[in-house]
DNA sequence: CTCTCACATGCGCGATTATGCATATGGCCA
DNA sequence: TGGCCATATGCATAATCGCGCATGTGAGAG
């Protein structure tokens, strides 16, 4: 197949932008708290980082129960054009402003730089459900 | 719908991405020579010139019977960003290569910097089909 | 070993998309 | 006006895609 047009195939779907908006300013987040961010089933949130990994543009890697996504650090240049491109969109989409900010108060939340869900359910923070409570609220 | 993704999408296939190449570095294109160029049946330049039109990406304007494509002169910066990330993939693509070799030989047909099929056959040029030849050729 | 939790994935469905054929449109010319 | 040429488009079909549900997998905790 072509892979270019992987590449760029990737990039046509708004969960996919959505996902590597915040990946592009974070070092590294993983699933559950993507899927806080974005408040998508925690399914959707998966099937659409498999999309982009399979294209080339993220690497995964597991730390205990968790699996951390990040931009990938084999990014042809061609790419990094097209994450610039995407990064100016960043005013201009309210998605990405409110992803940002739920993601800025889940991140907040982590122990020695780790995500930590188990931690939030001792804490109690209703204001940040569990992923498979997210799951349940998504209604579309 | 969202117009942003909606830019994206366009780019995920590669008789657009060839159609955009080859518009990007002539001022304007006429139909029949983005069909020559791209060898591919006409009323698929076509469709997929109207995908990119639909998208912003292009402005078309007739001239007697026939039709010129061009860049969009409104272009976002977002999209110039995209156009250069496209373009660093020139030198990789064999396509491209080819695609820019047969408009070259084609745009240098004309009259007056105007598409002149008629007088191609009156040149009795064979190594330049005309649209219709071209079409006949398609076997995929 | 078993239970739980985080994440991935097989499957079916409805929607969208690309393709090819045939034909319509619209301008030019005789 | 009729015919030709460049281009667009209606239609049917096959392929692809995103979604949702359910379930599988694999790691850690008790």
């Amino acid at each position: 197949m072509d892979r270019d047009v992987e590449i760029l195939q990737a990039l046509g779907d708004p969960t996919r932008l959505r996902l590597l908006n915040l990946l592009e300013q974070a070092r590294e987040i993983c699933v559950c708290e993507l899927v806080d961010a974005l408040q998508v089933p925690q399914y959707k949130a998966s099937r659409h980082l498999q999309v982009l990994t399979n294209a080339g543009w993220l690497e995964d890697h597991r730390r205990g129960k968790w699996v951390y996504y990040r931009i990938s650090t084999r990014l042809r240049p061609f790419q990094h054009d097209l994450l610039r491109a995407i990064g100016r969109l960043r005013e201009g989409r309210e998605d990405f402003r409110q992803d940002e900010a739920r993601a800025g108060r889940r991140l907040m939340l982590r122990r020695d730089g780790l995500c930590c869900v188990g931690l939030v359910s001792k804490i109690g923070a209703a204001t940040v459900p569990t992923s498979r409570q997210a799951q349940a609220q998504e209604t579309r």
